[in-house]
RNA sequence: GGGCUUGUAGCUCAGGUGGUUAGAGCGCUACACUGAUAAUGUAGAGGUCCGUGGUUCGAGUCCACGCAGGCCCA
């Protein structure tokens, strides 16, 4: 037996058998070996965490990884895939406290900092050995022997190297960014520890409208000119009266309608005119008081006192006309170092409470910093004692002292103590703030406010946004090469690289790149009080450093004997490191003490680095660049390929991209600039219902069960052609069902036909002596020219990252063409002439190859997405002539799929034209079908003729072509044409159909389509006929001519014949049935009935026998009789009797009218 | 609140540059086939193409504004 065949088998255990087979022979690291020193293809990997058990979405993500990686080794590029693990973060961190049941206080207290890390180094590998299981078993082949870590010292070194040059050119820098802070607990929070329950309380604030004065500019002259006046203020209101000192902008909303409206100041009476929001004016103005014009009575007559002023609105403008407008500062205690008090742009302005204009101050509020910076406001800033810039209020919560008239008063009310506050004499900053403004005639309203506010979970007392110390990365100095490197990137989908990513490049920030943790890379920069700096760019840098540090701390031992300590820890590291014991993580890392060139002790900054960094940094860091591995790295730099979510887009993707564009950029090396050039950036992998999965709902899927239920090709083939990856998936396990019987199944069976009449005959694939294309079928040549045009186009489509119409295509061929269409219209060539002298005619051989190229191309073309069974299915197909393919150096030599070389497209062999003409044929077949099936006249009665009506040369000769396949598959004796010039046509028999082409009249005729539409539809059979001869024809109605091309004629009807027709194809089916017919009919029902018997006598297929018949019916006798020869020949019979009694050893068989007795025994 | 994205049959999805009758598979119903048979074929039912406006002779397709879901950011 040459070909295995297969009853019952199960997807899952396929895979297993072919994961065993791969194991042994060490197929990845083979197929990577075999295209040693062919152009390389470069894939990173973006590296998963292993601190949580894989997920289904994973295999979703690695699936698209695994099958460009698999597509482009078969398109004979050597691709190393290099795995990769994640092991910092924040998450790990979390995870190991709700192990430990502690929090971040009790780190250094409860538990140090080396034990705390021991403990994240041991959680963060915990699932390594799941998620390798699962690597495996879904089929995703990664190099997992060894794999970069992003804990190991070598891959934080390599960080630090890039640190270094980024901070050698002044690209790393320390600045602020505004973050929750309690003065209280002299902390900043997390934006977790804010999302505690309890942080947010309603607090009730004092509110102040505050007036800032226009200045008289260019920009702000047409106010000045509609109100007549030089008191115009822009109105803001804030619910933090205490950060107005340190206002330096105001921001409005470029779409914001804005009015400027005239009314009086209500606590100094005087004459004002103010702009605020439209939709805002009713909260600060009462309707009452509205008058039309700002002429009005009402205005003069206005008296100090009054509850109600009057108020009119002069003009009306959007927000982008404020743009630029300078204001007198409000409170001007502190000046800044640059322009400031201007009227800036903000997307973050709503129009739901305030003023629509937004006090900013940038020291004080996370959008005020990045508006401001955006807009190259200053800041305002005093300096403190050693000359470092600090903000107007002090870390403990208090104005400083350049705040003269609130020098030293804590700004928020609640930091006093309780019997300061009981003092009848005490008033709270902000209501201090309110009377002086109020006071000083910059006040509009001044009111208590309720609103949520956050407190600090430990102290209970309110935090304050505060600008904290943070590392950034200079990433804005870089921005505009960004964004002309990302154009270079081609990115799947595109609009994930123009939009998110484009737009993010767009609107870049320096990166903050400081995390106050203790799980991470360190930042590897030792400073001193006096606020000098190191960086240090390796590990022997830092030792040496430490040397030196140690020969000076001892020289100045005398004078300084507290050194002593800082002298023993040094030695002590610098010893560890020698006997490379050495771990370059907290606490170990800071205990390292430096100094300074003027002699200062420098301690190591304590934060640690984003983790983004780490894996943005992978394409260096893995091969420990450039300390070792630079002819790797220079090879494997960028990367052709990347694949993750797309919610990496601002994570993963722009760190590689950032990272690699500042570093090229610094090099001058502008062509290895970019990270990547190709990116897919993966959707969702929601539940059936589109809902996020989760633990929690308990709807998440279990891969592993999912694999093993299902199979892992099933699986993998699923999740690529149900939607493209970029889309979010619906993952349904019935959908892999269905992917499992449709395709799979079909394809199975397929091989399985194939595989059972080869081995009855004993067949095997000869690789020199094919029968040459010149002397194939129709339909061999047909499904060969299918079979190139599906290489040409999955090709495309795998080019184009496109697996999901790859996948589309290859399951339309192998269910709707090569099984539906060729195996069915075939499988008579399969087992007629079953030889018995063992010589194949040349027409079996021809079916057997064709059928085998196809099952061998298809086995290839799928290999990247279903590994495993068209591994299984190509070395079912090809076990049987290994060895002398391998003698004989032929395509079947390779032992796996997965080794072999690209199927190249035989453009000789595609023929377009006989694609076009079977898929007539496909069409003609399927109306004669429906004719029958609407009369009921089963396919087994033989009919005479049908007939096409055709309206050209071309599409006759086309279906001419085919017209024998036509005729045995719907079993009429001849396809014969009506055409222009046939009796019929030319007698007007055949009832026309005229459409108007919209397409082409559309141009022509333009507004007068209904008319010449309705036109069209209205012309005669005799018109039709004179278009028809005379290519043109005269609109009456309209006196307007047109062409054939603007019209589609068909036929509609052919008097006397059952018509069907579908998309301008017409066909008419003579369903006379004559006795000669009849009795056909009858004789194939009969063949019918005899195969059935020899089927239920478990007769083999290559058995003769003899049969006889009673003679119990005149009609049924006469057609077995003069279908004799047939019958005998169709069902293998030696002899056909009929008698007139069949005593005993009959069967009784129904047979339409007919009751069958008839005796079949082996001959 | 902003950016990006999705919305077509019960379900999953196709529908270059606008062309009048919107398709496929699954599921459902019916029939056929019975030498691929726990297969296969054919047919049928099933749609306010998310909504509202607009551009156009003509909109599932283009534009605007909404609604609903998703991701990221604030």
């Amino acid at each position: 037996m040459n070909y295995k065949q297969y009853d019952n088998l199960s997807y899952a255990s396929i895979a297993d058998e072919v994961l065993n087979h791969w194991k042994q022979t060490n197929a990845f690291e083979e197929s990577v070996r075999i295209r040693e020193g062919k152009p390389s293809f470069t894939f990173y990997e973006g590296p998963p965490s292993a601190n949580g058990a894989p997920g289904i979405h994973h295999v979703m993500a690695r699936t698209i990884k695994d099958i460009f990686c698999r597509y482009k080794t078969l398109r004979g590029f050597q691709v190393k895939r290099k795995g990769g693990w994640d092991t910092h973060g924040l998450p790990i961190e979390l995870q190991v406290e709700k192990e430990l049941g502690i929090t971040k206080e009790d780190i250094g207290k409860t538990i140090s900092v080396e034990e705390y890390n021991r403990k994240c180094r041991e959680t963060v590998m915990r699932f390594t050995d799941q998620w390798n299981d699962l690597t495996e078993k879904m089929g995703y082949w990664v190099d997992l022997e060894d794999p970069y870590i992003t804990y190991q010292n070598n891959y934080i070194e390599t960080l630090w190297q890039l640190l270094k040059r980024l901070y050698d050119k002044d690209l790393l820098y320390k600045g602020y960014t505004i973050q929750p802070f309690s003065p209280k607990a002299g902390t900043g929070l997390s934006s977790h520890e804010l999302n505690m329950p309890g942080t947010y309380k309603d607090v009730k604030d004092t509110t102040i409208v505050a007036m800032f004065k226009a200045k008289l500019t260019g920009k702000s002259g047409y106010l000045f000119d509609a109100a007549d006046s030089d008191n115009i203020y822009i109105l803001a209101w804030t619910t933090t009266p205490w950060t107005l000192p340190a206002n330096s902008a105001l921001t409005v909303g470029a779409n914001i309608d804005y009015v400027l409206v005239k009314t009086f100041n209500p606590y100094t009476h005087a004459l004002v005119n103010i702009v605020l929001a439209k939709n805002l004016v009713g909260r600060w103005l009462n309707e009452k008081g509205k008058v039309d014009n700002v002429n009005d009575p009402a205005f003069g007559a206005y008296q100090a006192g009054d509850k109600v002023q009057p108020w009119a609105v002069i003009m009306a403008f959007k927000g982008e006309h404020l743009e630029g407008i300078e204001y007198e500062q409000l409170l001007p205690y502190v000046q800044p170092e640059k322009p400031a008090f201007k009227v800036i742009l903000g997307d973050f302005v709503t129009t739901e409470d305030g003023t629509g204009v937004v006090h900013t101050s940038p020291t004080f509020g996370a959008d005020d910093f990045r508006v401001a910076q955006a807009n190259g406001i200053p800041a305002i800033m005093v300096r403190d004692e050693t000359g470092k810039e600090v903000p107007v209020v002090d870390r403990q919560g208090r104005f400083v002292n350049e705040i003269t008239d609130f020098a030293g008063r804590y700004v928020k009310e609640e930091y006093y103590s309780d019997e300061e506050r009981a003092d009848p004499e005490f008033r709270p900053t902000d209501v201090l703030i309110a009377i002086k403004l109020k006071e000083e005639g910059k006040a509009f309203r001044v009111e208590k406010y309720e609103h949520p506010y956050p407190h600090c979970w430990r102290t209970d007392k309110p935090v304050l946004y505060y600008p904290l110390d943070s590392w950034f990365i200079r990433t804005t100095a870089v921005k505009d090469r960004l964004v002309e490197l990302n154009k270079t990137i081609n990115w799947k989908p595109e609009s994930t690289g123009t939009g998110r990513f484009g737009n993010w490049l767009e609107n870049l920030v320096d990166w903050n790149l400081s995390r106050s943790r203790f799980w991470g890379t360190p930042l590897p920069i030792w400073r001193s009080e006096a606020g000098e700096e190191h960086c240090i760019g390796s590990v022997e840098e830092l030792i040496a450093l430490s040397e030196k540090a140690v020969e000076r701390m001892t020289a100045m031992l005398a004078e300084h004997p507290e050194y002593a300590p800082y002298i023993d820890q040094n030695q002590s590291l610098i010893q560890s490191f020698a006997q490379s014991q050495l771990d370059v993580h907290r606490p170990y890392v800071d205990r390292f003490v430096l100094v300074s060139e003027s002699g200062k002790l420098m301690f190591r900054e304590p934060d640690l680095i984003d983790v983004w960094f780490d894996s943005g940094a992978m394409p260096y860091a893995q091969w420990h660049y450039p300390f070792e591995n630079k002819e790797t790295f220079d090879k494997s730099f960028p990367a052709d390929f990347i694949s993750e979510g797309v919610d990496q887009t601002r994570g993963w993707f722009f760190t590689l991209h950032a990272i690699a564009g500042m570093l090229g950029t610094l090099d001058g090396n502008v062509d290895s600039s970019i990270a990547f050039k190709n990116v897919v950036s993966t959707g969702l992998v929601l539940d059936k219902n589109g809902n996020k999965m989760s633990k929690r709902l308990g709807n998440a899927i279990d891969p592993f069960r999912t694999l093993s239920t299902y199979g892992a090709d099933p699986t993998r083939w699923y999740m690529i052609t149900n939607a493209e990856p970029w889309e979010n998936l619906k993952f349904n396990l019935d959908g892999i069902g269905e992917v499992q019987r449709k395709f799979f199944g079909t394809l199975l069976n397929t091989y399985n036909f194939f595989a059972l009449y080869a081995n009855l005959d004993n067949y095997r694939i000869e690789q020199f002596d094919r029968v040459p294309y010149e002397r194939l079928t129709e339909l061999d040549r047909w499904i060969i020219s299918k079979l190139m045009t599906l290489v040409n186009e999955v090709t495309e489509q795998f080019e184009d990252y496109n697996p999901t119409k790859a996948g589309r295509l290859i399951q339309d061929f192998v269910c709707d063409q090569l099984s539906n269409w060729y195996v069915r219209l075939s499988r008579r060539r399969f087992w007629t002439g079953a030889s018995e002298t063992g010589e194949l005619t040349e027409d079996k051989r021809a079916a057997y190859e064709t059928l085998q190229h196809c099952l061998a191309t298809v086995a290839q073309l799928m290999s990247p997405i279903a590994p495993f069974f068209s591994d299984w299915l190509y070395r079912n197909l090809t076990e049987s002539v290994r060895e002398e393919s391998i003698e004989k150096d032929t395509p079947f030599k390779y032992d796996s799929v997965h080794f072999t070389e690209w199927h190249p497209v035989v453009t000789e062999w595609i023929d377009t034209e006989l694609e076009k003409s079977m898929a007539l044929a496909q069409n003609v077949c399927s109306l004669v079908h429906s004719l029958r099936k609407g009369h009921k006249i089963k396919v087994r009665q033989p009919l005479t003729k049908v007939l096409i009506p055709v309206l050209n040369a071309e599409t006759r000769g086309l279906i001419e072509h085919v017209a024998p396949i036509i005729q045995s598959e719907v079993n009429v004796r001849a396809v014969e044409f009506l055409d222009g010039t046939s009796a019929e046509a030319t007698s007007g028999i055949l009832k026309k159909k005229i459409k108007p082409n919209f397409k082409a009249l559309g141009p022509k005729f333009g507004k007068q389509m209904k008319d010449v539409a309705a036109a069209i539809t209205a012309m005669t059979a005799d018109d039709i006929a004179q278009l028809e001869q005379s290519g043109t024809f005269l609109l009456p109605s309209l006196n307007q001519p047109i062409t054939l091309a603007d019209t589609e004629i068909l036929t509609e009807d052919v008097p006397g014949w059952l018509v069907a027709s579908e998309g301008g194809l017409t066909v008419a089916l003579d369903v006379t049935i004559t006795d000669e017919l009849r009795q056909e009919g009858i004789a194939r029902d009969f063949v019918n009935r005899i195969q059935n018997l020899r089927k239920d006598s478990d007769f083999d297929v290559t058995d003769k026998i003899t049969i006889v018949l009673e003679r119990n019916n005149d009609t049924l006798a006469a057609a077995v009789e003069a279908n004799k020869a047939y019958i005998c020949q169709e069902v293998q019979a030696n002899s056909l009797e009929l008698v007139e009694n069949l005593n005993g050893g009959a069967s009784e068989i129904e047979m339409d009218e007919f009751l069958l007795r008839v005796a079949v025994a082996k001959a």
